[in-house]
RNA sequence: GGAGUGAUGGCCGAGUAGGUCGAAGGCGCUCGCCUGCUAAGCGAGUAUACGGUCAAAAGCCGUAUCGAGGGUUCGAAUCCCUCUCACUCCGCCA
């Protein structure tokens, strides 16, 4: 039952290495004397009450033995009455230092991979590698949200009257290039990259949160259904991920690659005043998720290949983009080894993330117990998940709008995509 | 939403007047034997988690687990309560 992030046995034995790894995440020391303390007080008091459930379990035995030999068993009854109590005493005791474990467990960020960079923030991620032409325009490039509107692709006001602020609706062509991107690119990763297509729920219950990670500490940038233990999926990444949760696969079912369409919800608390326009930032978004579950000495590997995986759709695009490597700084809780890529936006002259790509290692794993073995006799082992965008499509519509824009406000569709417009090559007025 | 039935190990399936049941039996699977291929046959093995022991693994010891949680009891797969899920029928519905 105990779900941990962390091993807790690998921390027992090597503290001061997690308390340094976990400095890289800035977790104080004390954090981990504090999990340590709760831990040995949970082991003691655990032995305790197993000797005495052992003692109940012999003498009730021989107590049945006694009746059936028609002697007399009540002192052996009368004492274990009280032994029970006590148990039932302890057994509190033990679920108490249990819960504060767990409670540890389950908010300690995942360890950074050594190969992770050091740094503060986001300024600090090194830039891996560029690829593509930035357009040179003759004119002043426009923002999406100035061309879509002009072109009636998008209607934004109207979004804010029939729901509220961060929130669109796609019309039209608009509406077309979503389900074509959508397509094109789950089309792409099926059929060049090996990937099974999957369509989920969009909501999903509170133990598939925990598995990936979200809960319990970010509850609030999630929408839960009131009066419900179920949240609208933040990213396809939750179900695909939990498809095994609680299994245990044979090691030829692995590597599982999972390439999942869905809407992704995100109450985008704390951003307030941020990207209030257009379609960097929204409630709802739809997405192209990749999944991996793989062998753990594979996961770096396929950490490399997922994210050319991703930015093959970029290519295809012909969308200019770039790599970046995140440092400690910048790191997500989850994350053990994280790649962002990063799309040019001509109108804000910027480079902007439009996919990342992360090794979870085991931290999702252990949470979602999901588990492999390598052949019959083997005990079961923690698979590695990783996933990444492929891509995020409001984004992506962004980007082709911005870099694909002509002086007279129309739209190149990238070639690849034409043939998913039915052949339309333009959006014009 | 109404009525009913059910939930046991990888699968099927025994087991309710509470007692040595982690759980019969079958299937599947693994290893070995045997048969000049195959099939059949014979023998052995075949859950998970946690704690302890150990440098570690194996092994060994202990605890827990028969949908989940709680209760009764010296003792619960078996009795009681609550919940969840599945299936069937009715109603409703894209």
């Amino acid at each position: 039952m105990p779900y941990s992030m962390l091993d807790i046995r690998a921390i027992r034995q090597n503290p001061d290495e997690f308390k340094a790894k976990l400095a890289r995440k800035k977790v104080p020391a004390e954090v981990i004397d504090a999990l340590l303390a709760a831990d040995e007080a949970w082991r003691s008091a655990l032995a305790e009450v197993e000797r005495l459930k052992a003692l109940r379990n012999s003498t009730s035995e021989a107590i049945a033995v006694k009746k059936k030999n028609k002697e007399d068993a009540s002192a052996d009854i009368a004492r274990m009455r009280e032994v029970g109590e006590e148990i039932k005493r302890l057994d509190e005791m033990v679920r108490e230092q249990e819960a504060a474990v767990q409670e540890y467990l389950l908010t300690l960020p995942n360890v950074p991979h050594d190969s992770v960079p050091d740094g503060e923030s986001e300024a600090d991620n090194p830039v891996l590698r560029t690829w593509g032409e930035v357009p040179k325009f003759s004119f002043e490039p426009r923002a999406h949200f100035e061309i879509a509107e002009e072109l009636g692709i998008l209607d934004t006001e109207r979004a804010v009257k029939i729901t509220g602020s961060r929130f669109v609706l796609y019309k039209g062509l608009g509406s077309r290039l979503e389900r074509a991107l959508a397509a094109f690119m789950l089309d792409l990763h099926t059929d060049k990259h090996g990937y099974t297509e999957m369509f989920p729920a969009f909501i999903a219950n509170e133990d598939s949160l925990i598995g990936t990670g979200n809960l319990p500490k970010f509850g609030d940038e999630m929408f839960k259904l009131e009066g419900l233990p179920y949240y609208l999926i933040p990213t396809a990444e939750v179900p695909l991920t939990n498809y095994y949760r609680d299994e245990i696969l044979s090691v030829d079912q692995l590597p599982v690659k999972f390439a999942g369409y869905s809407s992704c919800f995100r109450s985008e608390a704390g951003s307030a005043g941020k990207d209030t326009r257009g379609l960097i930032r929204l409630h709802q978004f739809q997405k192209v998720e990749l999944v991996n579950l793989v062998l753990p000495e594979e996961s770096y590997n396929v950490l490399e290949q997922l994210t050319r995986e991703c930015e093959a759709v970029l290519q295809a695009l012909e969308l200019p983009y770039r790599t970046i490597e995140i440092c400690t700084g910048d790191l997500g809780s989850k994350d053990a080894k994280k790649y962002d890529i990063e799309v040019w936006l001509p109108a804000s002259n910027t480079y902007r993330e439009i996919s990342s790509c992360t090794n979870f290692e085991d931290f999702q794993a252990r949470r979602a117990n999901l588990r492999f073995r390598r052949d019959d006799s083997s005990r079961p082992e923690f698979a590695h998940t990783l996933n990444g965008s492929g891509l995020a499509i409001g984004r992506t519509v962004a980007a082709i709008l911005e870099n694909n824009q002509e002086a007279d406000g129309s739209v190149r569709i990238p070639k690849a995509l034409v043939p998913y417009m039915g052949g339309i090559e333009r959006i014009t007025k």
